[in-house]
DNA sequence: CAACCAGTTTGCGTTAGCGCAAAACAGGGT
DNA sequence: ACCCTGTTTTGCGCTAACGCAAACTGGTTG
């Protein structure tokens, strides 16, 4: 099994306020993998014989309907956990995650971590503290669907992804993976249509630049005021 | 201070596979404390001093955006907790919690917390449990705003509402808390005014009898139909 | 018992955003 | 270099739902 370095992944979380022999005796029951750009990595409904912590790449979590519309649920970023089906007690995976890029991640076999937690208790003061997060982030994302409109919502959805995944160029900010307006009207809860339409606004406003599945965001500033711009006090 | 009876909690998914003792331990940290209806127990923003467990009645967990427009993130029904801000991090609450029944609260101070979870692990992973179930409960909601239209949603959030609190009628399931239009219309991300004219319809066909602050599903199959109904395969 | 007040109902005009359809575009593969 | 496929753009009509305004209701209070 391949070593993994330490160094590289022991000021995550996840792993705050373990010694180097706990993370050690963790890292050891897990193997890495490469997932290529758009592969799947699990299906939602799948059961969940692993967990994940992403190393290099971009991974999308989709949650999809019976009736086959899909939802962004979130993208994740190096560094992050995902697939922790486990940690709520669910046998199968509530998402689909796929690679949106060439990805690299570590594995743990589900049926490890009630042993690992037991021994090593701080990870569940972790993983508690990360799963929270993500449940305060989808609370507010629930007030925005409920409360803004399309425009705010695709501005902070895009401000978000790229302080999370943001590439600084020159002048502006690029969201380093390939995302397509489809993606975003999935995590913004309108359609690809509108949202092309309202990226061609801003694209001859200067605010950003954007083609197929790349956009930068050339004036951040400008697309804050967007974002939080209320209901009423529209363009002048 | 008074002495709370173990075995009306020893069965709560927060104390499972704990010994009663352990038990016995945690509840003596705990003080109780009785809200009357309509009153605050925290505001969004207030620093997280305490986290709570609901022993009676029923709580009301909103979000207010700068705006001011609010949005009900849940229900809180006996047996379950709230307030736990410290689980993820947090300083503040945020969200603001109200007693919309008469209820009755166990309190900890969020100070104890870090202590009972180093001598009981177990409340991590209980709570880990709980905090993942309710994530899994928001993106849930999510998919529901972005691909269901209004009258699916209010049938969503009724029919769950009916499950988690409640009372089995002659003919029918009320719901046994006050519960307004505009309450509703804050569940589902929409107005009061649009939860007010779908119910008086599903008054008229007999699906529903509600009033002021009440309501009463008579015909809980139906409204399933209703909730399940995909865009397009309307009415006959 | 009357006045009040919070909650509810309903009508009506408006509109943000959807849905369909078709065209333009951009890569990647052979 | 060319085709093929997936993405993006744009026009146009439509409608679900909003927003405002006004009337109504039933429980509560002085």
């Amino acid at each position: 099994m391949a070593k993994v370095d330490t160094s590289l992944v022991a000021h995550l979380p996840l792993f705050a306020g373990m010694t180097p022999e706990a993370l050690d005796e963790i890292l050891r029951e897990a193997r890495s993998a490469r997932y290529p750009r758009n592969s799947a990595i699990f299906e939602q409904g799948a059961d969940a014989q692993c967990f994940f912590l992403l190393l290099h790449g971009h991974v999308r979590a989709a949650k999809t309907t019976p009736a086959g519309e899909q939802i962004v649920v979130r993208y994740v970023a190096p560094g992050e956990t995902f697939g922790l089906a486990m940690a709520i007690g669910a046998a199968r995976y509530p998402a689909t995650a796929t690679a949106v890029d060439d990805s690299v991640v570590l594995i743990w076999p589900t049926s490890a971590w009630p042993r690992l937690v037991e021994r090593f208790p701080a990870l569940a003061a972790n993983t508690l503290q990360t799963v929270g997060t993500r449940l305060q982030e989808s609370h507010t994302r629930i007030l925005e669907m409920s409360t803004q409109q399309v425009e705010q919502r695709i501005a902070h959805a895009l401000l978000r992804l790229a302080k999370q995944s943001g590439k600084k160029l020159d002048h502006g900010i690029e969201i380093d993976f390939p995302i397509s307006r489809q993606d975003i009207a999935q995590m913004t809860g309108t359609t690809l249509h509108t949202v092309s339409r309202i990226l061609s606004g801003w694209e001859s406003q200067g605010l950003v630049e954007s083609g197929r599945q790349r956009i930068i965001l050339r004036e951040p500033h400008r697309i804050v005021v967007l974002a939080e711009r209320s209901a009423d006090n529209g363009a002048a």
